[in-house]
DNA sequence: CCTATTTGACCAGA
DNA sequence: TCTGGTCAAATAGG
């Protein structure tokens, strides 16, 4: 055990310098960005094609400590973590299963009840992940498609608790769930938890900035488009380094949310930029990635303070005004198809 | 027949 | 040990 944990603190150390150098990296990034979008306006060829630019270097930068990380963890051999990042993961619960669940036997997750009595309720908890409530007349207001998956009655409470998840859970490996209960002082009112950004967005709300903020609740979905810009950006380089470098492991970081895009049948009018942005929050990336040596990190409040709720914040790469004039001109998600 | 919801089982975390 | 979150078989609805 010793040796091994000697071991262990020495790999997770690089891991862990790896993973601060890429978050000083995204920092630049995030001012770099900043700084351009303020003096000049950034063009959607800038951001698609990506010339060679600090931008550029930059986010290779990332990726290379990503990569490195990887490596070591690799190096390391087992890997035993069970992230929610995972491409089993991300694929969905029923799939990702055996990986997050005891280890045992499992087989196949599609076990019968009753006769194999196994996989229920198998799952990770998402205890860090960004949450906000808000109180709303209709358990609908956002315009997200929710599927509802659970409910349960909670002590003390008059009224059972509803789970939704997002419909493209499935399809697109969209972690975002919500709470649903109704008040009881106000039993015409919903306390509506949300859990997760979208990893979805922009196809199927109508818009998505119609957050479900008619309340005056601070919403920070906005950081996940910000970050799904930059994220489109990371895609592009990721594809080009895969083939230079066969970097496919880095694809566990952030694979659950770019997977499945590329096998949606062709059917059904998803283009491309949604399918790729769609994916990719990179806040998130940058959760799973810290959540992954959460319970070994007693020093994570550095990286992101407290909360996974900060963490979204510290990795959002551009603020809302930027946001929108990024969007408007060359992904028109309103017209195309998000409606 | 396919998709969404219901509901009891199951499990993780406090 | 208990509570609450999630799973997935069963069921309902289109």
């Amino acid at each position: 055990m010793d040796p091994n944990s000697n071991n262990t603190k020495s790999i997770k150390r690089k891991v862990v310098d790896q993973l601060v150098q890429g978050y000083e990296f995204a920092t630049q990034l995030q001012l770099l960005l900043s700084h351009q979008h303020s003096s000049q306006y950034i063009s959607q060829t800038r951001i698609v094609s990506g010339d060679l630019d600090p931008v550029d270097e930059l986010i290779a930068k990332i990726l290379s400590s990503f990569h490195k990380t990887i490596s070591v963890l690799d190096s390391c051999d087992s890997v035993p973590m069970a992230v929610e990042g995972s491409p089993n993961a991300s694929r969905g619960d029923d799939l990702a299963a055996p990986v997050s669940c005891n280890g045992g036997d499992s087989g196949d997750s599609r076990k019968r009840l009753g006769v194999g009595k196994g996989k229920r309720g198998c799952y990770t908890r998402k205890k860090r992940w960004h949450t906000w409530t808000v109180e709303a007349s209709r358990i609908d207001e956002d315009k997200y498609a929710w599927r509802k998956y659970g409910q349960k009655e909670i002590l003390n409470s008059k009224f059972p608790r509803s789970y939704f998840r997002c419909t493209h859970k499935q399809t697109r490996g969209c972690k975002a769930t919500k709470l649903v209960q109704k008040q009881e002082q106000d039993p015409s009112l919903f306390q509506i938890t949300y859990i997760g950004h979208h990893t979805c967005n922009v196809s199927d709300q109508t818009h998505t900035n119609t957050e479900p903020n008619d309340h005056g609740v601070v919403m920070d979905s906005d950081n996940a488009l910000a970050a799904t810009i930059a994220q489109d950006h990371v895609n592009a380089n990721i594809q080009e380094q895969e083939q230079e470098n066969d970097i496919s492991s880095l694809i566990v970081v952030g694979a659950g949310m770019v997977k499945e895009e590329g096998n949606n049948n062709g059917d059904q009018n998803k283009n491309y930029c949604e399918g790729s942005s769609v994916d990719g929050d990179l806040s998130l990336v940058w959760q799973d990635v810290m959540m992954m040596f959460d319970d070994h990190q007693h020093h994570q409040n550095h990286y992101y303070q407290g909360e996974t709720s900060t963490a979204s914040h510290q990795f959002s790469f551009i603020d809302n005004d930027q946001l929108f004039s990024l969007f408007d001109p060359y992904c028109p998600y309103e017209g195309t198809n998000a409606i």
